[in-house]
RNA sequence: GGCCCGUUCGUCUAUCGGUUAGGACACCAGGUUUUCAACCUGGGAAGAGGGGUUCGACUCCCCUACGGGCUGCCA
């Protein structure tokens, strides 16, 4: 017997990843990652008619951006579909599930009475619970599950504690559909029995559904795994996230040039804490994870947070990983790819713009300058502060850089020196030269620019604003 | 409607019966500065309401309010 940990993340193919589904699998892989644990990845697709191939495939992309990686092959729910039968015919064999003829129809006719005479929650009691096999009839049937109909059922979990669940609150759940094919309750339990699912960790709308599974789990006599049921995601306004909150898929959040590091720390951060723990890398997150620490209530996105840890990590990461991740955001954003010449200029000029970008796009504001190729055409604000005055400044330059000695430190005097000869603080003279070598009036430090771009490109830009 | 879950600064949260209720984001003020960002310092800001239990409750119990989830031959 192993007591490795396995964790799933069972999304369903109907649409993109949810962020919150994108949360429910950070948790479920930091979990099974800081345990030296297994990390599956189970599409539920038995519903055939919202199922595609695309969602899948969506979700899997979603995954990948996110740095989730799972083990294993990707399992189809619906591909094991004989060997949920199997297990339904075998509670069936167990006494533990029943054969009911009972029509969807008449199910339907049946509640519409029910509410009609004022029952608010009307439960199915299949009259075929307990028929002898001799009355069957030859139509279709399903098979429900013989549930208890006394009693309470106890979810010990991890997160919310222990829920207690009436159970004759709860009906005979049908688990093989009349069609043969299985219905989630039954097949979300055989496959975590079957892949040796240890912890659940799923959203908390999953929490009532826990009983009934539970019941199954009983009925085949397998051990029920560790239940963690974790709150859902709200929008800023505390109503469930929903398209009307902007960004509810995975994707979206990749196309506004969030770092994927910034959005897994982010998101584990949302609903989950551990001490002061604020700004820490994934490897750090598998150490501190546990199941203790995921809050009870729901939490809001908040996007000014989210921007605030995307920022640290920006100018955390090293410089390689982050041009990397820029072209490939730029990709994903539809926006034109890097030339070769861009790619050199840009990762000359990240150790100058790193620190102050908190996302992919600011990042390239921010550098902005090192990408442009001349005419350098000054906006608004830039074009004020390039006066005849400035303009005669930047000329007479110019020929003091041709053999200046292309350091911060040497730079920084020549201009200093230039800006006293005409009686100004350096502060005067950085406005023209921003304008001039970046067309704005918001740039990195005057200096980095110049030696990103270089002594003759410097010296271009000087003239042809000056000219 | 019924059942289940939740409720600490605007937001994310710490606290696991005894704290001046802490941190982070955001906000405000000041500082630094070469613009922006960053950074530094300071500031305002919270236990939903009402009952209990206790020497003592944010912490335990009950009620109310509010929010959320479930209530399918969906997952």
């Amino acid at each position: 017997m192993s007591d490795q940990v396995v964790t799933r993340f069972a999304p369903s193919p109907t649409g993109y990843l949810h962020i919150g589904g994108g949360r429910t699998a950070l948790f479920n892989w930091l979990f099974a990652r800081g345990r030296g644990g297994k990390f599956l990845l189970r599409i539920e697709d038995t519903d055939r008619e919202r199922s595609t191939p695309e969602a899948t495939a969506a979700i899997l992309k979603g995954l990948t951006w996110l740095g989730l990686d799972w083990d294993g092959e990707v399992v189809s729910q619906f591909a094991r579909k004989d060997r949920h039968a199997e297990v339904a015919h075998q509670m069936l064999d167990r006494g533990t599930a029943y054969k009911c003829f009972s029509t969807a129809a008449e199910i339907e006719a049946f509640r519409e009475a029910e509410k009609a005479r004022g029952v608010s929650y009307p439960v199915f009691l299949s009259p075929w619970r307990d028929a002898d096999p001799a009355t069957y009839p030859d139509a279709p049937y399903v098979i429900r599950m013989k549930a208890p109909r006394a009693g309470q059922t106890v979810i010990r979990d991890t997160v919310q504690g222990d829920v207690t669940i009436q159970n004759a609150t709860l009906d005979d759940m049908i688990v093989l559909r009349s069609d043969g094919t299985p219905t989630y309750m039954l097949a979300v339990v055989v496959d975590d029995h079957d892949m040796g699912v240890t912890h659940v960790i799923r959203g908390d709308d999953h929490l009532n559904n826990a009983a009934r599974q539970q019941i199954v789990y009983d009925a085949m006599g397998w051990t029920v795994p560790v239940w963690a049921h974790i709150p859902l995601i709200h929008g800023p306004d505390g109503k469930k996230l929903s398209k009307r909150h902007g960004a509810t898929g995975v994707e979206e959040y990749q196309a506004m040039g969030y770092p994927a590091a910034g959005m897994r720390n982010y998101l584990t951060r949302l609903g989950w804490a551990h001490g002061d723990a604020e700004i820490f890398s994934s490897e750090e997150a598998m150490k501190m994870f546990s199941l203790e620490g995921i809050g009870r209530a729901p939490a809001r996105l908040d996007f000014k947070k989210l921007e605030n840890t995307c920022g640290h990590h920006i100018s955390m990461m090293p410089d390689a990983a982050l041009l990397q991740e820029l072209e490939a955001f730029l990709a994903a954003a539809g926006q034109p790819a890097l030339t070769d010449s861009q790619r050199g200029l840009l990762s000359r000029a990240l150790y100058c713009v790193k620190d102050r970008a908190k996302t992919f796009p600011e990042l390239v504001e921010k550098a902005r300058f090192a990408l442009i190729s001349r005419p350098v055409v000054p906006d608004e604000a830039a074009a004020k502060s390039l006066d005849a005055v400035s303009r005669g400044i930047l000329k007479s330059l110019t020929p003091r850089l041709q053999n200046a000695s292309w350091t911060k430190d040497a730079l920084e005097s020549i201009l200093t020196d230039v800006a006293a000869e005409h009686g100004m603080g350096f502060g005067k003279l950085a406005g023209p030269l921003r304008a001039a070598l970046a067309g704005r009036s918001a740039t990195p430090s005057v200096f980095d620019m110049m030696l990103v771009i270089g002594r003759d490109e410097t010296i271009a830009r000087l003239e042809e604003a000056s000219a």
